[in-house]
DNA sequence: ATAACGAATGATAATCACTATCGATACAAT
DNA sequence: ATTGTATCGATAGTGATTATCATTCGTTAT
């Protein structure tokens, strides 16, 4: 049985403090500036257990998996490959889409990702 | 510019041949198999270039890069988290909502990759 | 209280896919 | 033949993540 112990919690508080994607580091760093120090091992084993728990949420990029809050309606990622940016959006056309993919093939869906690379607008208007 | 040089020829050989996704051990030992022994830094560097030159496509999961014939039209992927194996699907109506979400943000789409994860069919009847 | 048990912690070693390095080699153009 | 560019293969290095393990925390049973 999973424990919500005083490290989790912090890590928890910090990714419900602000809307963006962490990684496992970028957790460990923050959480030292605010004078909390917590073993690099021990935010790994807590993002995976408050994931586990569904009190946040992940998307596995290629290199490294990124947490975010999960207290917003399910939601795909657009990453820019210039700025390194994810931008989220919500297509539940799409996702019926794929439960009727699923379901033509006897395949029983339990989660998908769906990740769109390409430019942000930002860095789409600095291409020369 | 890059060159197909008897390596790399006989890695898309290898791929040409079979219907699968390949990770680079596995083109090392299948190659071996046949006689054939590539350093595996070669076979990294030539699954690259390959796929580079549109000749073979990749698909990055989570833990590793998998590598398939790129005759075929475009398609995603149903991996399934019981078996590891990969079934395709093409879904023409999910591509272009991808592209309306992407133009209605500004949004240069250079590439998607759409995995759905969970049981195959085999693997969903197995269950009890 | 306190003993006992399960779970978590933190430092660090290990793992694993992949990339960088570098001397050697292949091949094409001069 | 010489020069140049790309590749090869062995191996060291990298970076994210996981395993190990002794220690500590919290809770429950005595």
């Amino acid at each position: 049985m999973q424990k919500l112990t005083a490290q989790r919690q912090a890590i928890l508080d910090m990714i419900n403090r602000f809307d963006k994607h962490w990684d496992a580091d970028e957790i460990a760093y923050a959480l030292k500036e605010e004078g909390i120090s917590i073993g690099i091992a021990t935010v790994y084993r807590g993002l995976a257990a408050l994931a586990d728990q569904g009190l946040i949420e992940s998307i596995q990029l290629a290199d490294k998996k990124r947490y975010e809050r999960a207290d917003k309606s399910h939601h795909d990622h657009l990453v820019c490959t210039g700025c390194g940016s994810i931008e989220e959006f919500c297509e539940p056309q799409i996702e019926s889409l794929q439960d009727k993919v699923a379901e033509e093939r006897g395949f029983k869906i339990e989660g998908h990702q769906l990740l769109l690379f390409g430019l942000c607008k930002t860095c789409k208007a600095e291409e020369s």
